[in-house]
DNA sequence: CTGGGTGGAT
DNA sequence: ATCCACC
């Protein structure tokens, strides 16, 4: 880090999704030793006879249905599939199959979620480490959207980079590159708004590929979407799993619509993330009453798609309302449901990625006692014990201090929630017949605990059996009172949940020190300083107005002829796809991109979907909207998304990992002149008004008029200085 | 058919 | 504070 920096600067707004699914795995090769017992996120095996190869979490059970979920539906039971199918198994194996076929499993405990928390917390700060302004969201334990509009390498030098070949997309691509258009070295796109998309996208996709080959480095394999939206990558991500990535080309002279309108189409509504199972449920019924009774056989609800949806010749956001009124969450009217369904269906999404959070918003511990619901009050006594026991752990990992010395916040409120055992038959809703009461948080759970350095568990036990006893208990009482008169002379409990909520985040200012270490600081400077601002939904909008963050992308479509492969550490991967048809192929067929596309369902019909009405007036509001911001504003945003590994392990060539051949490139260390003092530009940046790294300080480059960013103005430079070497490509 | 979380609407 | 939907 201390060495020269390569002049790359990243400075389009990009925005990755990862993933790193929640899996521990065992590798059956050949009967070699199974892998440790370390918690693997997504890291699927196949040996050389291409058995795939899996996990399994330790239960009273023997069938892998009754696993923990979560991570068994996603993961577990998914990874499964494969060797089941080999066998001709339905879905489920039990546990003593799997034992027969892969007599080395490791069987974990999959219902303590410390492992993996911790390895999510892991790679999430090595996530977060790339992005300057910490545009890092996570969802669950396995996914994180990243923006990328400052992408780095290096908190103390912004310009440092790696080198990799421009003329094609890292890992795979949906869709294909449309040629024939005007201009050179950018696949045919020219410099016109298409070839910032194309550019913006395929330097997002070698990002993407440097952060999925940085976890590979912590022996975790990814799967990453890349696109304008985080709805979008979150859904291109799944194309190539588990352990690829794929950039949805969006682009072209229909702003790339139509590819995505392709692609949104063949998803079943309930895929579309957004849409969750009423939603889905009631669209679905929706079409199935309009579709022509005449018609054959009547459709699976689950299967149909967002075309079909389309496809209904009423369809409108206010009977969308209408239709999903019923649903609890879009109250009445107005709520604009059903506009923010047809976006969805549209493939729009404008949501932001959320910065990354300091601190968690609630901890919750809960139990259930389905078959065995709790009766007598000393039972729940024993139970509320054990749970605020984990509890109290778990805020002194998640709320302290890396030393446990320090509150970094306290939660201001405890709620415990009850439900009662409801008949198997009936009460569906996994919510249903919670009751809960909240009440003030007693101060003396941080008092002593906080004072008792290390794991004093005498000092935490007082604390437990005292919140059981005058705080809980009482609670509990409260919400379940017993009826005598009705001759109940015991509870019936099914769950129970302790919450810790409402934190009161501890001035931070306060506290000193500050060890930790390299650009640590400065990431928790610029956390730090956002507590104190106020976040302004509008800045999404005024960063677009007078910048355009691309030109900064495109010396990058230069500098594979650079120097390459210096350091033997950094192997870029360019499984490539698109790379052989691209270069210097700006006016080639337009074909030979065709095959690249790893998706089997979306691919094969050209069906053009008739874009409906509505989708035409949202997007003329879409282009009224931000026409007054520039044009350049709805796709400005990029997004990778790593999924997980739920689906069938593919031997398909296209979905392995090819780390040998084609272009390595390597870190390129180059010393560097600059003057610019990168420290302060970045503070200035990250404590900015508005905590976020847009607006700051540039000039407009008299050579091509695009607003450059000072610090990344050398590399803008060199940009033009090398602009005659990218006419090869022609 | 579970365990967390988050967020919105009331 | 409580519910509900979503991942």
């Amino acid at each position: 880090m201390t060495s020269g920096a390569q002049r790359l600067a990243f400075h389009s707004l990009h925005s990755l999704q990862l993933s790193h699914p929640v899996s521990t795995h065992c590798n059956l090769q050949n009967g070699a030793k199974t892998q440790d017992h370390q918690p693997q996120l997504n890291t699927t095996f196949r040996n050389t006879n291409s058995r795939c190869i899996h996990i399994v979490y330790e239960n009273k059970t023997p069938s892998l249905k009754s696993l923990p979920l979560g991570i068994r539906q996603k993961s577990l039971l998914a990874t499964c599939n494969y060797p089941a199918r080999r066998l001709g198994v339905k879905k489920l194996m039990s546990i003593a199959s799997a034992l027969a076929i892969c007599p080395d499993l490791v069987i974990v405990d999959g219902e303590d979620l410390t492992p993996f928390r911790d390895v999510s917390k892991r790679l999430y700060a090595l996530l977060r480490s790339y992005s300057w302004n910490d545009r890092v969201e996570r969802l669950g334990l396995d996914e994180v959207w990243m923006d990328h509009s400052w992408f780095c390498l290096d908190n103390k030098d912004p310009e440092k980079g790696f080198a990799f070949n421009a003329r094609g997309f890292a890992g795979q691509v949906y869709g294909r590159e449309k040629v024939g258009l005007e201009g050179s070295g950018t696949g045919g796109y020219g410099g016109g708004q298409a070839g910032l998309l194309r550019t913006k996208l395929l330097l997002a996709s070698h990002l993407a590929l440097h952060l999925r080959l940085k976890i590979e480095e912590e022996g975790y394999t990814t799967a990453c979407g890349i696109s304008t939206n985080k709805l979008l990558a979150k859904l291109v991500g799944n194309v190539n799993k588990p352990r690829n990535q794929t950039t949805l080309l969006s682009f072209g002279p229909d702003d790339g619509e139509e590819t995505i309108q392709r692609f949104m189409g063949s998803h079943q509504l309930r895929k579309v993330p957004g849409i969750g199972g009423k939603t889905a449920a009631a669209l679905s019924d929706y079409f199935i009453s309009q579709s022509k009774p005449g018609s054959s056989s009547p459709p699976n609800p689950k299967e149909i798609t967002v075309d079909d949806l389309l496809s209904c010749p009423n369809l409108s956001p206010s009977k969308l309302d209408s239709l999903l009124s019923s649903l609890s969450f879009s109250s009445g009217t107005g709520t604009g449901i059903g506009k923010h369904i047809v976006s969805l269906l549209h493939g729009h999404d404008s949501s932001p990625v959320k910065p990354a959070r300091l601190l968690p918003t609630q901890i919750s511990i809960e139990d259930t006692y389905f078959s065995c619901p709790l009766v007598t009050i000393e039972q729940i006594q024993r139970e509320l014990v054990k749970i605020t026991g984990s509890l109290l752990k778990r805020m002194k990992t998640d709320l302290m201090d890396d030393d446990k010395k320090r509150w970094l916040a306290r939660p201001k409120t405890l709620r415990l929630t009850t439900r009662p055992r409801t008949d198997p038959r009936e009460g569906r809703g996994y919510g249903y017949g919670r009751v809960s009461k909240s009440q003030g948080l007693p101060g003396y759970v941080f008092t002593i605990a906080g004072s008792n350095s290390h794991g004093n568990a005498h000092g935490d036990d007082e604390i437990i059996q005292r919140l059981v006893a005058e705080t809980l208990l009482p609670m509990f009482r409260e919400l379940n009172p017993l009826n005598p008169r009705k001759g109940e002379k015991g509870y019936s409990i099914g769950l129970l949940n302790v919450c810790v909520t409402n934190m009161d985040s501890v001035d931070p200012t306060t506290g000193g020190g500050g060890s930790g270490g390299r650009g640590r600081d400065i990431k928790n400077m610029f956390m730090r300083a956002r507590e104190f601002t106020v976040y302004d939904p509008e800045h999404e909008h005024a960063d677009n107005t007078g910048i355009q963050p691309e030109t900064e992308a495109e010396p990058l479509d230069n500098l594979d002829a650079e120097d390459l492969s210096q350091d033997p550490d950094l192997n870029l991967d360019m499984s490539d796809t698109s790379y052989e048809s691209s270069i210097g192929k700006a006016r080639g067929s337009a074909e030979d991109n065709n095959n690249d596309n790893g998706d089997p369902s979306t691919t094969n019909h050209q069906q053009q979907h008739p874009v409906s009405n509505i989708h035409e007036q949202a997007q003329a509001q879409a282009d009224r909207d931000t026409n007054h911001l520039g044009p350049i504003m709805s796709t400005n945003h990029y997004y990778f998304h790593i999924e997980d590994d739920d689906e069938v392990w593919d031997d398909s060539p296209d979905n392995v990992w090819n780390h040998d051949e084609e272009e390595e490139a390597a870190e390129e260390e180059e010393a560097t002149e600059e003057d610019l003092d990168y420290d302060d530009l970045r503070d200035a940046e990250g404590l900015g008004v508005n905590g976020d790294s847009d607006g700051g300080d540039g000039i407009k480059c008299p050579l091509c008029n695009h607003f450059i960013p000072l610090f990344a103005l050398s590399a803008h430079e060199r940009f033009h200085s090398m602009e005659f070497e990218g006419e090869l490509d022609a």
